[in-house]
DNA sequence: CCCTGATTCGC
DNA sequence: GCGAATCAGG
């Protein structure tokens, strides 16, 4: 694939949009993050609101990044510190502008009352299956790729969240993907 | 471990 | 110019 004016220009629009560049890379197809992040380079577009490392505008030592071709020492800086800070939400992309609107890329739908659903049969079972294996997670270990489907009665300590890897893209597991997001057509009369 | 962008450099 | 490999950080 190769950078044609179609593409760049999606790239554009993506970056400028804040979508990182693994967003950008399957949007386009047939790239790699690093493609993106090469090009978005080249375009001399680059920092925006950056995720962590950004290019402040102090010098950056930066130490020497490795000898290409040669031996790897592949040392590791160990860090001591205790990761536990996780990003429940994806971080905003920073706008400049004052008066402009932020663009949240959380718009997913709210998981839906289960009782107030009709849902097929087959979803419904897969779902009470699964939720016996779920990891039942609280709302603090929720991350981008874990189901953030509820369970019980939040006002109650009978309160979680599945918790299993999420369906690429989707904010739930593949079982209350199935239920979350019903065809209108398996859900019509049940009742009338 | 998952992710993010940044940089280098052989192609 | 391109992008994989690597680095650095969250």
């Amino acid at each position: 694939m190769s950078w044609t004016d179609e593409r760049v220009e999606t790239l554009k629009k993506m970056w400028g949009e804040g979508q990182s560049a693994s967003q950008i890379a399957k949007e386009l197809g047939g790239v790699t993050r690093n493609a993106v992040i090469g090009k978005v380079h080249r375009l001399g577009l680059s920092n925006r609101a950056t995720t962590g490392t950004a290019a402040k505008p102090d010098a950056k030592p930066k130490a020497k990044p490795a000898p290409r071709a040669e031996a790897k020492p592949k040392a590791k800086a160990e860090t001591k510190e205790p990761v536990i800070m996780q990003t429940v939400a994806a971080a905003p992309p920073k706008s400049t502008l004052p008066a402009r609107k932020q663009i949240i890329p959380a718009g997913q739908p709210l998981p839906p009352q289960p009782s107030a659903n009709e849902i097929s049969p087959e979803a419904l079972a897969k779902v009470n299956e699964v939720e016996k294996k779920a990891k039942k997670i609280g709302l603090m270990e929720l991350t981008e790729r874990t189901c953030k489907w509820p369970v019980g009665d939040p006002a109650t300590e009978d309160f979680w969240f599945c918790g299993l890897p999420v369906k690429q893209g989707k904010p739930y597991c593949e079982a209350h993907v199935g239920v979350a997001f019903q065809p209108m057509s398996s859900r019509r009369d049940r009742r009338r």
